[in-house]
DNA sequence: ATGTCATCAACTTGATGA
């Protein structure tokens, strides 16, 4: 009888690679997270810190973009085996959102959802096509027999608890009717999301814009998501932001967002 | 309207995206 495996996943828009490898490095040795999405790396593949995060015991895979977006995935001890780079559906789209890979006997889907600001406009709309790609895409994953999780800074408020002030960004693009439709129209395919489902009706926050001394007040959103297929829901353990990294000096406006899992033991042939 | 921060292009500041 195999033993159960517990791992955490997690996610962390780092806002700059390059302007955060520092604090990733802290919070890596830290947290000792076993699979992890960044987001906005900012940099390109050739500028990807890639032998400071294999010197922290992590084999990775980036999608980099100059200037804007781009995506990776670490595994720990591992190197994830690469099953997708971006999105079907939209051939022309060049920004580097979406990285999919197996690795740990998970396939994870590390994504960067369009901001989609100012709305509306064609920012917007590229926001909502991207929302009906993925949601494409994510029926075709959510039933799978094994493990799956999508994780990643999905910029989307999915309820007004979610949100400090609800008023105050009643005209982002964030909380916009059309993108909680949107999302709850992939979490009804059959994805958990894992810290609502563990937090339940607690606030709980991910993201904490730089104006006002917002993240020493506590006045923050969740926009970072980890969403998990049944077969996976069904061993979550726990879950977890590790505000602390956002409240360092230099941070990165999102902290890191983690989820534990038991993972199902391997079924045996009859 | 504002607030802050990172990036890039083209020069020490401004435009853009978030």
């Amino acid at each position: 009888m195999a033993r159960a495996r517990s791992l955490t996943l997690a996610t962390f828009n780092v806002n700059g690679i390059n302007s955060r490898l520092p604090h990733l490095l802290d919070w890596l040795a830290e947290a000792q997270p076993d699979i992890v999405a960044l987001q906005e790396l900012k940099a390109a593949d050739a500028a990807f810190p890639a032998a400071a995060i294999e010197a922290a015991g992590y084999g990775a895979l980036w999608h980099g973009q100059a200037s804007w977006n781009g995506v990776a995935l670490l595994a720990r001890d591992a190197v994830p085996v690469e099953s997708r780079r971006g999105l079907p559906g939209e051939p022309k789209d060049t920004q580097a959102r979406y990285l999919e890979a197996a690795a740990h006997g998970l396939v994870v889907g590390a994504l960067y959802l369009p901001n989609g600001n100012p709305q509306p406009g064609p920012k917007f709309d590229y926001k909502l096509r991207w929302m009906a790609r993925l949601a494409r895409h994510a029926r075709s994953l959510v039933d799978l027999p094994h493990p799956v999780a999508l994780i990643g800074d999905f910029n989307v408020i999915p309820e007004d608890r979610d949100v400090y002030d609800p008023k105050a960004w009643k005209r982002d693009a964030l909380i916009q009717p059309e993108v909680r439709a949107a999302w709850e129209e992939l979490l009804a395919q059959g994805w958990t999301d894992a810290l609502r489902e563990v937090f339940e009706d607690e606030v709980v926050y991910t993201f904490w814009d730089y104006f006002r001394r917002h993240a020493e007040r506590d006045r923050g959103l969740r926009l970072d998501h980890l969403l998990l297929n049944p077969v996976l829901a069904e061993g979550l353990q726990e879950v977890g932001v590790d505000r602390w990294v956002r409240l360092q000096d230099k941070a990165s406006d999102h902290a890191p967002t983690w989820a534990r899992v038991r993972l199902p033991t391997t079924r045996r042939r009859a």
